[in-house]
DNA sequence: TTGTACGCGTTATCAC
DNA sequence: GTGATAACGCGTACAA
C-alpha cells in the first residue's frame, strides 16, 4: 500500500523509454517492439503502477466509468440488474457510477446530466420515465444503452424483455388450470410494460375465445401496498375470482396479504400468480409462481452492449424469452 | 443541453477576471471583492458552466466523489443503507460511488484500490470483513467511516448499531408472551455482530434467572437457505420449541418457509422474531415482528460524518437506540 | 517504431 | 484582493 502512487512518467523513466511509448502500450495505440514492451512491463509490475483514471479522463476523454441510471438503490427490482452491470463492466476495467431517478423524469434529467459532468463514457439507462426523444439527445453526444424500451438511433441500444408474451405465459398457466375468473392487478400505466403486461393477459383471453371481464381488473402502481389494496378493493366490491394475476410480484406480496387477512388461502381458495420472480419469491409463503425476469442477466447483457458500443461494434446481445416458473401458489381452481 | 461544456476559462473571460479568481468564487479560497463576484455569478449563469469534476480531480486533489464499500449492490439489508448515502452525499454535491466487496476480503481491499485509484474524497464502509488494521491502515490516507464496528482511530469514524440490546428486546419480547422454549437460529460467526446478537439472546435469559438450552441453538449464515435448513435441523432433531429468535430477517423467511412445510403456523404453533426489520418484513404472511435497524438512516448519519470528516470537523452523530417492532407473527404460548 | 511537445480544466503558489 | 504561472498525470498529434 504505497502512500504516493507511482505515475506513468516514472513508470517510462524506470524502463528507459518515453511516456508515449507506455501510454501506447496501456491502450494498444500503436505497434510497439517486443523488447521494449518486455521493459515497460516488469516497470510496471516492480513499480506497482496503476493508472490514474482521473488524469485519463481529462487527457483523453475517457474515464473508464459508466453512468447507470436506476430508479432507487434499494429497488428489489432492479437490484439484480445493477449486480450484473457491476460484474460485467468490472471485468473491463470499468466502473459503474449509479444515480437513481425516482421514478421522475425531471429527476432522471438531473441524474444524466450529473452523469455527464462527470465525463462518464457512456450511459446505461434502467427504464425510467424519460422522454424517448431525449433519450436520443443523449445518445448524440454519449452511447446510450437502455432497458424497457424498443428504440432504435445510432449510438443507442436498447434492450427490452417481452412482456406481453410473459403476462400471456402467466394468464395461459391459470387458465390451464381450470380458472376462469382470473382478476388482474396492473402495474403503474406510466410504464409502458405495465401497459404490455395487460395486453398479454388478454391476449391470454382472447386465444381461448374467453371474454375478460373488466370488473376483476384494478388497478395498482407496482408496490406493495398497492396491491393490497388493488385487492381490497374488489373484495370490497364483491367480485368473485379464483385466480390473480398481478402484473409484478411486490403487489403479489401485497395482494397474498389482502387474502390473508380476509381469510383466503394461497392457493386453496384463490391462485396467485406474479411477475418479475423476485430474489425474494421463493421464499413467500407459499412460494409465489412467477414470470421470470433474468433481471441481472439483463444487467450483463446490458453492459455487454455498452462495453461493444464503446467499441465501435455493433451489439449483438438478445434478451431471453420469458419463462414461468411455477412454485406453490397456484392450484386447479 | 450544451454539448460542449463551458470551461472556467471562458467564464473568466466573460467577466473579465481572472481564472484563479472565479475558482476562488466557487471554492471560497480567498475574500474576492462583491463587484467581481457579481460578474462571475452572472457569467455562469448565462454560459452555464459547470464545474468539470474530472480536472478538479486532476488539479486539486478532490474529486467530490466518495466510494462506499457495500457487500453486493442488490442486497435488501444494504440497499436501504445506500439510498441514505445517496440522498445525503447529493445534498452536498457529493457523488458515491459503489462498490460490492461480497462478504469476502481479498475482494473488499481491491475495491478499496479501485477507489483509491479513482481518487475518492473519502471512503464509507458497510460492515465487510477487512481487518481493523487495513481499515486503520487506509484512514492513515484517506477520511474513512465504517459501520458495524466500533473503532477509535484519527480520520477514521464509526457508526455501530447496538446488536445486543436489539437481540435482548427481541428476546424479551418472546418471553414476556410466555415462550420458554425459545430457538435462536445465528449469524454468520464471521459477522461480529451476529455474535453480539447470540450474547443478547443470552442475555435476555440470564436477566430473568433462565437458562440457555444449547440444543436450541441452530447456526445459520444470514440468508434465507440457511435459516431454512436451520429450523429443519431441529425439527428434524427432534427440538420441541414454542417460538424462534432468527438473527436476521431474512433467515426468518427461510425459517417460516420450513415451518410452513411441516405444518407448523405461525404464531399460533410457533411465534417467531427477526432482526433488521427489512423493508419485505411487513408484507410477509404473517407480517414479521423484529428488530428495527434503521439502515436508511444508518446511511445518512455515515455520510454527515463522512462529511464532517472532511470539512475538518469532529463528527457528533450517533445511532438511535434499538427498536422492536411488533406484527402478527409473534403470539402468547 | 519512437520521442517531443502540447493540451485537457482546474487549483495552488507565488508575486503584485 | 487579484492575476500570472506552474503543476496535476496522461493521451495524442506531429515530427523524426
Amino acid at each position: 500500500m504505497s502512500n504516493k502512487s507511482v505515475t506513468l512518467e516514472q513508470v517510462a523513466a524506470h524502463a528507459g523509454v518515453s511516456p508515449s511509448t507506455v501510454s501506447r502500450i496501456l491502450n494498444g495505440t500503436a505497434v510497439v517492439s517486443d523488447d521494449k514492451k518486455q521493459a515497460v512491463a516488469e516497470a510496471i509490475r516492480t513499480l506497482g503502477f496503476v493508472p490514474n483514471p482521473v488524469a485519463r479522463g481529462l487527457a483523453g476523454g475517457r474515464t473508464l466509468s459508466i453512468g447507470v441510471v436506476t430508479q432507487a438503490i434499494d429497488s428489489p427490482f432492479y437490484g439484480a440488474a445493477l449486480r450484473g452491470i457491476e460484474e460485467q463492466l468490472g471485468q473491463a476495467g470499468y466502473s459503474p457510477l449509479f444515480v437513481s431517478g425516482h421514478w421522475n423524469a425531471a429527476e432522471e434529467a438531473r441524474c444524466i446530466e450529473v452523469l455527464r459532468s462527470r465525463r462518464v463514457d457512456g450511459i446505461i439507462v434502467l427504464t425510467g420515465r424519460l422522454s424517448d426523444a431525449a433519450l436520443r439527445a443523449v445518445s448524440r453526444q454519449l452511447p446510450v444503452v437502455v432497458t424497457g424500451r424498443s428504440l432504435k438511433a445510432p449510438g443507442l441500444f436498447s434492450l427490452n424483455f417481452d412482456n406481453q408474451t410473459g403476462a400471456r405465459l402467466a394468464t395461459e398457466h391459470l387458465l390451464s388450470l381450470g380458472h376462469r375468473r382470473i382478476a388482474f392487478i396492473g402495474g403503474d400505466p406510466l410504464h409502458p410494460d405495465a401497459l404490455e403486461r395487460e395486453r398479454g393477459y388478454r391476449a391470454a383471453f382472447a386465444a381461448v375465445g374467453l371474454p375478460v371481464d373488466e370488473s376483476l381488473i384494478s388497478a395498482g402502481a407496482y408496490h406493495e401496498e398497492s396491491g393490497r389494496e388493488a385487492v381490497e378493493r374488489l373484495l370490497d366490491a364483491g367480485r368473485r375470482f379464483t385466480a390473480i394475476f398481478s402484473a409484478n410480484d411486490q403487489m403479489a406480496f401485497g395482494a397474498a396479504l389482502a387474502l390473508h387477512r380476509r381469510g383466503l388461502r394461497v392457493p386453496q381458495d384463490v391462485s396467485l400468480v406474479g411477475f418479475d420472480d423476485l430474489a425474494a419469491s421463493s421464499y413467500t409463503i407459499p412460494p409465489l409462481s412467477s414470470v421470470h425476469q433474468p433481471m441481472q442477466e439483463l444487467g450483463r447483457l446490458a453492459a455487454t452492449a455498452m462495453l461493444d458500443l464503446l467499441a465501435g461494434r455493433k451489439p449483438g446481445v438478445a434478451m431471453p424469452a420469458p419463462q414461468l416458473v411455477s412454485r406453490e401458489s397456484t392450484a386447479a381452481a
